[in-house]
RNA sequence: GCGCCCAUAGCUCAACUGGAUAGAGCAACAGCCUUCUAAGCUGUAGGUCGCAGGUUCGAGUCCUGCUGGGCGCGCCA
């Protein structure tokens, strides 16, 4: 992350006072303009040029548009106490300063920085030049990077509860492909293993019973609900009553048309949320191109696997895990372990600079045993980014809603989006950081009003749209050249503030995979634009003012929508 | 028993990764539409940041130990 990176780089910058010079918005901007001046202070003072000067936005009204805490942490190099430092570093500063209008010590030794309201002008037009790409990073230029998320068995249909691997997992890929990442988008596919022979089981024994064998048992460990019927019924309407017979042929004609039912069930979903991966990786090739044989020689070969009980081990405890567990069982079939190792073997040897991994909690015990296993590899895991989102739980007026799998009246993901639309859907599951338990509120979810967050911010898009609408229907352009001189109102300044963080929200999100930031910057983009919506008549002004303020919403328009684009959810013109 | 996650306003959650007086939204109360969308805005009230120590100029944030909740700990995935 460049903070600091980029402040050093351009140490030796001198300022020559026109802030137009700098070209980048917001806070890097206001940084980049008073570091250098910060670090020839404090280099006169005969501190360390190494020391990093840390700067941020005060949280705090009134105590500046930037800080720094420089002189605390200089305090113990120094052994003097941190006022007297701020104050002799201020001093050093000089009051020669262009565009700042104040630098203050406040509290414990804080420089509160003001700038002048120029800076906002200059910050605004910054932005406006953007145009469609306002909020936009490229901190990923030239990286690759490779996210893997949904990956749910082609067993059933998606549940409810996996709307937050999938919502997590694209507005991940979302956020790293806006700041720059050359992104994958991938859907590891368990199409091997038990499970898919127990929906192949499940579907043939509805066939048979649909052909009338009533006493026919259905597996104990079956999939239960409609689909199998339903799938059942499909083989039945082509074929006929042609596996009458229970051969290897007829459950494989089950399994297959099974899984194909499942994938385009599945993918009808994800369609519906906006998810569109760029690969669905098959498990089954894993063993077709010998990948799987592949990796359990080389551990081998490492010494890191042995047979007892008839079964084939992985020394796990050679890895410093807490025990071995099996990767092929004695009935000759891998554990999901050892294809899982493969897979990420195989990802990493595709070269992907960062690899995104996005599980539920109920995954949470078999990451270190792939990690580690992919470690002994000979591979760094330190480019495999885990993301482990806690569960969801459904609540409705008050009461936490249950699903019980047995009883067969699951809560699907499409359930879900009827219910509450995909709009809601995407942005509930990563309004909440995705390390805490979500609880998901069906009642607020479902209400088309002021209380869901979803509108709040879509509203403040329409909101826009309708004015410079109206602006064109009296033939008043958005003028990026205008004059924004004019802008002073307090309201106006926070606007311009709130609008010039995007780029470096979306840099952080990006650099800490954590969604949940960026519909978090939104709720607080909107509720400004709010501000000054009520406060600031843009139609009508004086027609200086009126340009200015036109472009301003004009602006924060683009920035919602950006936004919304990044969360997945639509920027509706009209509510 | 072991591993990971969580605990902040009545409820759901933030807190710029160690900073200043811990912030929003719901819910409660009181206001604002003859003017660009009231799906909005303004104000009031609401806190021992689970408990106890420790680290330092400074801790909701870091370390340790508790307590309470979640998810796991299979020759299932």
């Amino acid at each position: 992350m460049g903070r600091c990176e980029g402040l050093h780089a351009h140490a030796g910058w001198c300022c020559k006072g026109s802030v137009h010079q700098i070209g980048e918005g917001g806070r890097m901007m206001m940084e980049r303009y008073i570091a250098p001046h910060v670090e020839r202070a404090l280099k006169a003072m005969g501190v360390d040029e190494a020391i990093k000067v840390h700067f941020e936005i005060p949280r705090q009204e009134g105590h500046g548009h930037l800080s720094t805490n420089i002189a605390m942490t200089l305090a113990k190099a120094l052994k003097g106490n941190p006022r007297q430092i701020a104050t002799d570093l201020l001093q050093h500063l000089g009051t020669e300063l262009p565009l700042i209008e104040k630098i203050e010590i406040a509290g414990p030794g804080f420089l509160n920085i003001t700038f002048s309201t120029e800076v906002y002008h200059a910050m605004l037009r910054d932005l406006a030049l953007q145009g469609a790409d306002i909020g936009r990073s490229t901190v990923g230029a030239g990286r690759t990077c490779n996210v893997e998320y949904v990956s749910a068995n082609p067993t059933g249909l998606l549940h409810a509860g996996h709307g937050r691997n999938c919502a997590v997992g694209d507005t991940i890929a979302n956020i790293l492909q806006w700041c720059g990442y050359d992104v994958t988008r991938e859907y590891y596919f368990n199409n091997a293993g038990n499970q898919m022979n127990m929906l192949g089981k499940s579907i043939y024994a509805r066939y048979r019973q649909e052909l009338g064998d009533v006493e026919y048992e259905f597996p104990e460990n079956g999939y239960h609900g409609d689909y199998p019927r339903i799938i059942a019924q499909q083989i039945i309407a082509k074929d006929g009553d042609a596996y009458r017979e229970e051969t290897e042929e007829a459950l494989t004609v089950c399994r297959k048309t099974g899984e194909a039912w499942c994938f385009e069930a599945i993918q009808r979903t994800l369609d519906v949320l906006n998810i569109h991966h760029d690969v669905f990786f098959n498990e089954d090739t894993l063993y077709s191109d010998g990948k799987v044989a592949q990796t359990i020689d080389e551990l081998r070969s490492k010494g890191l696997v042995y047979e007892k009980d008839g079964a084939t081990w992985l020394a796990l405890t050679q890895m410093g895990q807490q025990q071995d567990k099996v990767i092929v069982k004695s009935t000759g079939e891998a554990t999901y372990r050892l294809p899982d190792i493969a897979y990420h073997r195989d990802k990493l040897q595709r070269g992907f600079e960062m690899i995104v991994d996005i599980f539920g909690a109920d995954h949470i015990a078999t990451i270190p045993d792939v990690l580690a296993g992919v470690e002994a590899l000979g591979f760094d895991t330190s480019r495999v980014k885990v993301i482990i989102h806690q569960m969801v739980t459904f609540v409705e007026n008050g009461e936490v809603v249950k699903f019980s799998k047995r009883s067969g009246k699951s809560f699907t993901l499409d359930d879900l989006i009827e219910e509450v639309g995909a709009d809601v859907v995407r942005f509930f599951f990563v309004m909440r950081a995705v390390g805490t338990h979500l609880e998901f509120d069906l009642g607020l979810a479902k209400e088309e009003g002021e209380k869901n967050p979803v509108f709040y911010l879509q509203y403040a898009h329409a909101r826009i749209c309708s004015i410079l609408r109206k602006a064109e229907e009296q033939g008043i352009a958005v003028e990026p050249t205008s004059d924004l001189s004019v802008l002073v109102h307090p309201h106006e300044i926070e606007l311009i503030t709130t609008l010039s963080r995007m780029q470096l929200v979306m840099e952080r999100a990006a650099a800490s995979l954590e969604p949940h930031t960026v519909a978090e910057y939104l709720r607080d983009l909107a509720a400004t634009y709010h501000h000054f919506y009520h406060d600031c008549r843009i139609l009508g002004a004086e027609p200086e003012l009126q340009s200015a303020r036109l472009l301003l919403a004009d602006v924060t328009r683009r920035a919602m929508r950006n936004g919304l684009f990044v969360l997945g959810v639509q920027a509706p013109e009209r509510m």
